[in-house]
DNA sequence: ACCTGAACACCGTTCAAGT
DNA sequence: ACCTGAACACCGTTCAAGT
């Protein structure tokens, strides 16, 4: 029905089969049956189709943070199986700059409320804890850690000294 | 003297000054005053460049960190220090593949050795100190955080709780 | 309203040719 | 030994033109 969906549409399907690299206006034009410039009636520039697919994942991110608030070990749990299963969305949203300006308003901040919650709302350790969960996956995602590495170990060892879990009083 | 570390030389400090979207072949070439073909005859191509000066980084990373092996916020300040003086030099290292087959041999290793050794040979811990140094400083890079926050803050306390230091018995 | 071909200013890279 | 121009297969993007 809308012209833009199905190009952002066919853009996501693009990137999830064969990373930011695959993804150029010439190959989604083909990919739809058209040349690259008849993309430039529906859609402002490439910028604008990142931005979108930006915001894409950010919702879904969100979406599945969300029902594992409260625990912090279930929720970077939750991070990082999202990560692994659309690694070229996180690296779009991540390794790319994130383009503010033509995000759905309120979507960073979906994203990152469950995190803040879930330890208690110190900022400083909602922080740190966000920037260890993207450290160990853009670090795995990277393939630089050795191969053989038991990594559930890694992370629940981190978690557990970062942010142990409330103890109801 | 030697053509090819004149040409390495060039696109170090054109990486430096404009960031990795200005190591181009005819941009190095030009700087150089010959044309981009010429460069062939000195290097296999872009990949043998971007992998040499991934090695550099290495070394001067290692360098930087090896005289605070020992205490692990002294080692993450400087962590963070280096990567905030080279914002380019890390992104080149980080963001982008690491050439691991051309690379000097043991670099990889040399750069890690201080923080195996600071947390006492953990590899679960050191795996983690270096995830949320390097998140910590993709994320900062990156400009994730609120302009004003009290980055100093999150490191101490991130840190302090992940691996304190050991306590002479 | 939607799409096109031709063009522009860029990429990395190859190769025959010049000195 | 070192460098060159021309060319190839790519980029994102613009624009006059076609239906």
């Amino acid at each position: 029905v809308d012209r833009r969906e199905q190009i952002l549409d066919r853009a996501e399907h693009l990137l999830d089969a064969e990373g930011p690299g695959a993804l150029t206006m010439r190959r989604i034009a083909d990919d739809l049956g058209i040349r690259a410039p008849s993309l430039y009636k529906h859609l402002r520039g490439k910028d604008d189709i990142v931005a979108a697919l930006q915001g894409r994942a950010l919702i879904d991110l969100a979406a599945a943070l969300r029902p594992e608030t409260g625990d912090p070990i279930a929720l970077a749990g939750a991070y990082r199986r999202w990560a692994l299963h659309h690694p070229h969305r996180y690296e779009l949203t991540t390794r790319r700059e994130l383009l503010r300006d033509r995000l759905p308003p309120g979507v960073e901040a979906a994203a990152a409320a469950p995190l803040v919650t879930t330890v208690g709302g110190d900022q400083h350790l909602a922080r740190a804890l966000w920037a260890l969960a993207h450290g160990l996956v853009d670090l795995e995602l990277a393939h630089r850690f050795p191969p053989g590495a038991d990594l559930d170990r890694t992370w629940a060892l981190a978690v557990a000294r970062l942010a142990p879990p409330e103890r109801p009083s």
